[in-house]
DNA sequence: CTTATGCCTTGACCTGAGTTAAGAAGAAAC
DNA sequence: GTTTCTTCTTAACTCAGGTCAAGGCATAAG
């Protein structure tokens, strides 16, 4: 499956390509090169000219921005399947924004975006495919923004658990962080020892059972509460200090 | 300059609008309505179907998100000839999310999201001209992440302030705030009297000088410093407490 | 086994910025 | 003019969450 090669199923099955012929997707391919990428590696930095976007094949790859005095906030955890770098295509510059390096051995397909471009220009239909794709990326962002300024830190764990858990059906769910704590941590904007803090204080008022990666939701109407009316339950024996 | 009609010069300055030709200007043109709004009078709210989208041609209109308990955010204070609400026709469901109200009173053009759709499945040289608008707003909004993460208050200021400095070229650079200083505030997600207090900061320091809603820059190398540096410099007479 | 390494947790402390409350200073209404 | 709003400022206090420092605990390496 980690061939050097690309393949139009491959491509086929991923949303942004799928409304493509096969004489443009064959142009595609052409354009395609498959890079491998060992554990903490970069992809690409910020202010990087963006000569091309990127299909996650395996392995997991954050984007992050970084301040001048190195601290890093993580804006996005890729998964498989996940393409990114598709907005920068026709931003001003076209100067990459974010920095993207690989938190395990990963593989990405590299597409030209010149290439793309050009495609684009003759498949409304993908177009149309494109805008949808930035449109729900615009709305994730103002998401995020919402998160940041009107809500606390438990409250954005809390959302993110509940986007996270599975179906609201069968038994009490539990939940594999997608990555490390401090990667989730910084993912929601919060030091890992607050993060550390966070998760007790929630195990403690009987929201949440923690065991390593996994979290498993004890009540998940206490969680749906807290998200829609902010009243945070005090935990029973809080307040250590 | 208010009439209730629309023409065609007025859309055509509008980039949005300037790759269509007369007939699909025509067709939308036809969809327009032109809306009033008294000062504090809401266009919108988040989570209403989206119809349309809309092009602002007198006063002034603020998007803001809410917080279930009232507090508000400012997302982007839309000025004359801004078009807001196109990215909204492509997402999921197409409902706002965000909400829109006059600052002052305001003249907006309402055009009908369905029209345009369609329109755009025409014309791929708009398609591209949105998709290039789109992914400035995302670079925005990517901006605004890292600002409210990586920055303090004062220095989401300041970057407020050089952003807003007209010509880095002759004099002194004297800069009219948009709006009160209250949503200005808001804007930046900082409270209405820590905003007075960096004002105040700023002008012991000898950076700015605030007259009303004036602000002088009088050390814009300084600022600078501090937009990238990083390390504030203590006022003079700093830490009234 | 022992040691090293990386990640997570805990506690003590600090601080930026929010909150509360009370004026000040204009602008508008009367 | 005086009164009434509205917006802005100031000060005192509070607190969420960041910082610093010290372990704990697991896996990997020697």
């Amino acid at each position: 499956m980690t061939a050097k090669t690309v393949t139009s199923e491959e491509l086929w099955n991923t949303h942004l390509f799928s409304g493509l012929n096969q004489a443009q997707l064959d142009l595609v391919i052409q354009s395609a090169r498959v890079i491998s990428l060992a554990e903490g590696e970069h992809l690409f930095e910020a202010q990087q000219h963006a000569q091309h976007f990127f299909l996650l094949r395996s392995g997991c790859i954050k984007l992050f921005l970084l301040s001048p005095d190195g601290n890093e906030k993580i804006i996005h955890i890729v998964s498989p399947k996940d393409t990114f770098g598709e907005a920068v295509m026709f931003m001003d510059g076209q100067n990459y924004p974010v920095n993207a390096s690989a938190l395990e051995a990963s593989e990405v397909i590299a597409f030209q975006s010149s290439v793309f471009r050009k495609i684009l220009s003759e498949s409304t239909d993908t177009c149309l495919r494109l805008l949808a794709d930035m449109s729900a990326w615009l709305k994730k962002q103002l998401n995020e923004i919402d998160a940041l300024t009107l809500q606390n830190a438990t409250l954005r764990f809390i959302n993110f658990l509940l986007h996270e858990t599975p179906r609201p059906g069968n038994g009490i769910p539990e939940i594999e962080l997608p990555a490390a704590k401090n990667v989730i941590a910084s993912r929601l904007s919060i030091q890992p020892e607050s993060f550390s803090r966070i998760l007790r204080n929630l195990q403690r008022s009987g929201l949440i059972s923690v065991n390593g990666n996994i979290i498993t939701i004890m009540n998940i109407e206490g969680l749906h509460e807290m998200s829609a009316g902010g009243n945070i339950p005090v935990p029973p024996c809080a307040k250590t200090n």
